[in-house]
DNA sequence: CGCATTCCCTGGGTGC
DNA sequence: TGCACCCAGGGAATGC
C-alpha cells in the first residue's frame, strides 16, 4: 500500500515521464473513482489541460494543470501505468485512461477500487477542499515539530500506533511505516500517547523522518530500473525490520516478532525491544 | 470534541 | 475442482 515514500516516488517518476504533456482524451471506465462530479464533467475539466507541476501532501498526489488541480489518493492498490503509443492499455483493473498528446496513455489501475480522484479549480484554496478536510500537515512540513505532536497528543487517549496513523495530526504514515517507526523508537505500538513527553516526541519525529526518508531513497534507487511499460507504483527496497515479519527474529534482540491488532490494524512488534511507557 | 464501528471492494486464503 | 466464507486495509460516514 502506498504511503508517503511510495507516493513521493510515483510523483517523481510521473514528473519525469509526463511533465508538459497534454491530456487529449479521457476514458472513464469506473466513475465511482471520481469524487463529487460525474465522468463527463471530469473529462470536460481535464481535457486539453497540461501536466505542469507535481506535488504531494501526505499520501495525496497533486497534479497542477493549467486551470485545475487533479488530486489523487491511491489508497490500497492504486497504480499509474504509462503505456506507449502501440501498447494496449486495457485490462480488468484499468479504470481511468488518460490519452496524452504524444500517443502514450496514463492509466490508473486499482484492483480494489478504493482510490479516489478529485478535481479542483485553481481559483479555490486547495487545502480547504473536501479531499483535504481531514488531512493535517505533511510529515516533512516544518509545522510538525516535537511540541506540535506533544500538544496534539495531550488531549487524546489513543495509542502510539493510532496516533501515527492519524492523518489529521501528521499526514503520510501508513500501516507499514507506523510499525517501523514504533520499532525504531523502541516503543510498544499500544503505548498510550498521553504518557509520552516532549522529549519522546522529539525522538519519535526524528525516527519518523529517518524511516520515511530512507524509504524515499530506496524507492528512488528502485525507480531507475523502471521502464515505461512497467507500473509506476513506487515499489521500494527498504529493509523492513518488523512489518510482515511475524515469527522471524528481531534484528536487535533475536526474539520472535509478534503480530497483534492495534486499532483494528495488523501490527508487528518485538515484545522485548518495544516497551509500553 | 474524541473514539469506536461500519462500509467500501476484490483477490487470496481456508475449509469442506 | 469448486463453492461458501472470511479477511485486509485507508479513510469517510455514522453513532455515541
Amino acid at each position: 500500500m502506498p504511503e508517503l515514500p511510495e507516493v513521493e516516488t510515483v510523483l517523481r517518476t510521473l514528473e519525469h515521464q509526463i511533465k508538459g504533456n497534454e491530456i487529449v482524451h479521457i476514458e472513464v471506465r469506473y466513475a465511482k473513482m471520481i469524487d463529487a462530479i460525474d465522468a463527463q464533467e471530469f473529462t470536460k475539466l481535464l481535457v486539453h489541460q497540461h501536466f505542469i507541476d507535481f506535488s504531494r501532501v501526505g499520501k495525496y498526489l497533486i497534479f497542477g494543470m493549467n486551470d485545475v488541480n487533479l488530486v489523487v489518493h491511491l489508497r490500497m492498490e492504486g497504480k499509474f501505468y504509462i503505456y506507449q503509443k502501440d501498447e494496449d492499455p486495457y485490462s480488468k483493473h484499468a479504470h481511468i485512461i488518460f490519452m496524452l498528446d504524444d500517443g502514450r496513455k496514463l492509466v490508473y489501475h486499482d484492483v480494489r477500487k478504493f482510490g479516489r480522484m478529485y478535481v479542483y479549480d485553481k481559483d479555490v484554496i486547495l487545502y480547504e477542499q473536501k479531499a483535504f478536510q481531514h488531512v493535517g500537515y505533511d510529515a516533512f512540513d516544518s509545522h510538525v515539530d516535537a511540541n506540535y505532536l506533544y500538544q496534539q497528543a495531550k488531549r487524546r487517549k489513543t495509542t502510539l500506533k493510532q496516533f501515527l496513523l492519524d492523518q489529521s495530526v501528521m499526514a503520510g504514515v501508513g500501516n507499514i511505516y507506523a510499525d517501523e517507526i514504533a520499532f525504531r523508537s523502541k516503543l510498544h505500538p499500544e503505548t498510550k500517547i498521553y504518557h509520552l513527553t516532549k522529549k519522546d516526541f522529539e525522538m519519535i519525529l526524528e525516527n519518523t523522518r529517518i524511516i520515511l526518508q530512507g524509504a524515499i531513497k530506496a524507492g528512488g534507487t528502485t525507480i531507475r530500473s523502471y521502464t515505461s511499460s512497467l507500473g509506476v507504483d513506487g515499489k521500494f527496497q527498504l529493509q523492513l525490520k518488523v512489518h510482515m515479519k511475524k515469527g522471524e527474529a528481531c534484528p536487535t534482540c533475536g526474539n520472535s516478532i509478534d503480530k497483534i491488532v492495534v486499532g483494528g490494524r495488523g501490527t508487528y512488534v518485538c515484545r522485548t525491544c518495544q516497551k509500553r511507557k
